[in-house]
DNA sequence: TATGAATGAGAATTCATTCAT
DNA sequence: GATGAATGAATTCTCATTCAT
């Protein structure tokens, strides 16, 4: 019994928000954003009215799971970055923590996208999570610099390495023991289309 | 409207059919497949009740819509498509026929990117409407006999394509301005990623 | 079946309406206003759904409910009004005709008093259902000028009226054998506030 | 905050008991009776746990509101009653001390008036409640013996100082500028009423 | 005892689908 | 077949009350 005892009630627990949000990801990436808020409570072994102590509508449940998927891939992403590397050291890094955490977590992957497409998430949460592609803008930047990379039209680089890697991990889904094979492609397909 | 339209049993209309479809693709792109039937059928003028005469269920009416607008994508696609053409040639035909329609039609592309992650789309119509990217594997396994081209793992490269259309969509879609300069740089890109 | 059947479908019911209106009143005047929706419609015999294709929210409903009741209310009182009668007379059809109404009808008169309290019914539909009122001050004007009641601060003739048949009302509920001893006591009474 | 209230169990305080029943008073009266316990809780400063500790249901803390205004408006009209009197004298004390007690506190006169409808007060506390308007139908006796107002049915005088109390209140709460005028119009009528 | 999170039985709506006209 | 009201199961959210701290 803590010092707080006398004073607090059961605090806001960050387990039952986190038991929320997983929930909330692999109902959603099985059955759409339509899912009953109920559905995501009882995956969570949690009431239905708590569900609404922790999140005051399901568009916030939503947005919320939208901000923490993506700040889960940008530090799978960018952990362990080699800012010293050379500019294809570090694009493979990029590439191959985002490669990797889809493959790695295919419902949190299905949830996002579900998620992505809802107009709960205002344009600001959308703009404040775009973070890991500024990076890979910056390091494209680096590239024309060195004369290594072409010159392309804004944010069409970053572009390129979602959309190669989503393809990607589409693929892996689809056939998990090639998941070496389609990476290594992967990422050859991306420096043949970003280089000079 | 003639006497006979009051007496004779009309028979079903394609017309109608037709409009129910073109006004889920809009409400679709706006609202997600959550939207109403109501919204549907009241955008097509037509009564709620007959919604249901075109369509049992509203999970039909989405694996129609599926269908319907995968074919128009593949004609617009294969529409004039060059057989006797350079791989390149064949290539950019295809490139420039997708991209193409997905900035003319942006309504109807929302539409498909919400209808497709649908659970109503059974795997049968997927693949059925998958001939499209099979043009393209043909493409690309002619490529690499010639040489042309890398070796890929399977439906790879068409995947690669698809990709970078929808890739280039986007990006149109938020700065049409740019249009020809985001194709042009679009398919470059492609061909890097693609040509050995 | 009417000319209309092979165009229309079913219409919507006026007497629906007029079932959900009397339910409501019966519902509230036991319960009060936080009685659910689904006790109203069952009351009325009519689906849950169908409440709301009569009335889109509960405070429509309410709303509603105000407005019937008073025009109920004002045309009982108002119904063979001797415009020609004498000051006295004229009073007396509309003291007899507010408490007899009140009398005859408990349900409503309880349903009115919730209903009356409810934020729903916003300022611009009390105003318009003031009309009653607005024939009694038009009464103690004439009755000023021919001397006959005291001057009176604004409304406050009608009012008392209305505080005089409300407090009648009441003890007749209490007591409905006194009735007529009840209401001749009370429109003394009145006559004694209002004459001079 | 001495050190002896983080250690002794306090007892049921009576401040925290009144600072609800006020809280209950200002909720009641701008929301009616349907505001949750948690916006008493709230505005009384007070956990949403301790409100169940000073009333075991939310109907318990409304007869216990109720019973308190009364008693408010009881001794506000009873303070300083002339016994002695005579008849107009004690009459107009009470008249005076209701209309008053309502023109300041609007709150709880608004708060009774919601207060009173509920069931959750017993015919019994009803009764208990109603000493205040057995002073005037003494009153009444008094003045029937001494020839100097008209018989009524029983409890019809009180009634009547009751009725145009209240309309008097609500005149003035919509004009309190005339505050001065509508109470003495109101008490010349009131005794018109009931004077032979 | 005080606190406020947890609970779950409602509550007001919504909506796919049916059915009377 | 066309229409749109009728239906009731499902859905989101609320709130009195309980309970762990």
């Amino acid at each position: 019994m803590s010092i707080y005892s006398l004073i607090m009630a059961r605090p806001l627990s960050e387990d039952r928000r986190s038991a929320l949000l997983e929930a909330a990801a692999a109902v959603f990436a099985e059955h759409g954003l339509q899912a009953p808020t109920a559905l995501i409570s009882k995956t969570a072994k949690v009431s239905e009215g708590s569900f609404f102590t922790y999140f005051k509508t399901k568009d916030e449940l939503i947005a919320a799971l939208y901000q923490r998927l993506r700040l889960d891939l940008a530090s799978a992403v960018m952990g362990g970055f080699p800012s010293r590397g050379s500019i294809r050291e570090r694009l493979e890094h990029v590439w191959t923590g985002y490669v990797s955490w889809g493959a790695a977590n295919p419902v949190e992957r299905r949830a996002l996208r579900h998620v992505t497409m809802s107009k709960a998430i205002g344009p600001a949460v959308r703009a404040e999570s775009g973070v890991l592609f500024a990076e890979v803008e910056r390091l494209h930047q680096d590239a024309i610099d060195q004369r290594k990379m072409r010159e392309l039209p804004p944010s069409m680089a970053s572009q390129a390495l979602k959309a190669f890697a989503e393809m990607t991990m589409d693929l892996i889904e689809r056939d998990p023991k090639r998941q070496k094979e389609y990476m290594a492609a992967g990422f050859q397909m991306l420096w043949g289309a970003l280089a000079r």
